[in-house]
DNA sequence: ATGGGTGCAAACTGTTTGCAATCTG
DNA sequence: CAGATTGCAAACAGTTTGCACCCAT
């Protein structure tokens, strides 16, 4: 389920001039081995290697996942929470979008391969190279509208 | 080009339990007479409120837009600014998407009828009240492409 | 040995919140 | 008049940055 392997990954680095440091080598797995489906967001991220007993500031690992999203290497999330998540981006397969609750934050996923196909020739026809193409739908869940029969103040 | 006038919008407030107020007034206006493909940020609002000689405070504007967005009447936008950009919600026509440079931040816009009616079936066969339908598109624009001959590091 | 990378702590930015005063319905 | 809304200033969260030390190449 890895798409690179440690030395793939150190040579690809050498290759623009970054170099390779357990740090980096160590996040870039934890994503390739994370549950298709499942985000992290930096604070998520930083814990878990804290836990795993690992040796690394908050700083590094938000330098990492710039580098990695930099590289097209992660996706960069924006849900409901009100900070970043990051997964790991899957051009070609299991690339999905995401269907977000703006009241109650559920956030339930879905494939489409005609959005990725339509973004793809839209990015070509402009000249981009396509790191990433999400569709983001925001709105309101049936549980929340049926909770909605009396007004709320948003938040 | 306006879709609510003063009063129709103060009945939709009132009618679900908030009140009409100036500062609310003057910030839809401003959005409903703001160019097509124009987006704001807080501070950008702020900044042409003051200008525009009227009283009103920063908290206000970020209360105001969350009212706004709760309500479908904006969208929220998530460039490549660091900061959120808000635009009047058009569900029907006009209704486009961006395709951003993570590098320069360049932002095209498209329309692409597809996507809607794609997007719009996902929400609702998930029992999902549509706000919002956004695809965002992050790629590298060929400018930029063509002057990372040497590398270049992220930021 | 060179210069890219890291950790730490401090700075920063955009946004949120508590509270007293004000305005709307 | 009650309660929603505002302005202000202070708090907050997530993220970024300067710098001295460290480690890949």
């Amino acid at each position: 389920m890895s798409f690179y392997s440690d030395d793939v990954w150190k040579a690809e680095l050498n290759a623009r001039g970054y170099r390779s440091t357990p740090q980096r080598q160590k996040i870039l797995n934890i994503f390739q081995t994370l549950t298709q489906g499942n985000h992290l967001s930096a604070e998520d991220l930083h814990d878990l290697l804290k836990n795993d007993g690992e040796r690394i500031s908050l700083s590094t690992v938000y330098r990492t996942l710039h580098l990695l999203v930099y590289m097209g290497l992660l996706r960069e999330l924006e849900l409901a929470e009100g900070h970043k998540h990051y997964e790991l981006n899957r051009p070609m397969r299991d690339h999905h979008h995401h269907l977000v609750c703006v009241q109650c934050g559920q956030t339930l996923e879905f494939q489409e391969a005609n959005i990725d196909r339509i973004g793809q020739g839209q990015a070509d026809s402009s000249g981009y190279h396509v790191l990433d193409c999400q569709l983001m739908l925001y709105g309101i869940c049936s549980d929340c509208r049926s909770r909605n029969t009396a007004p709320t103040a948003p938040n």
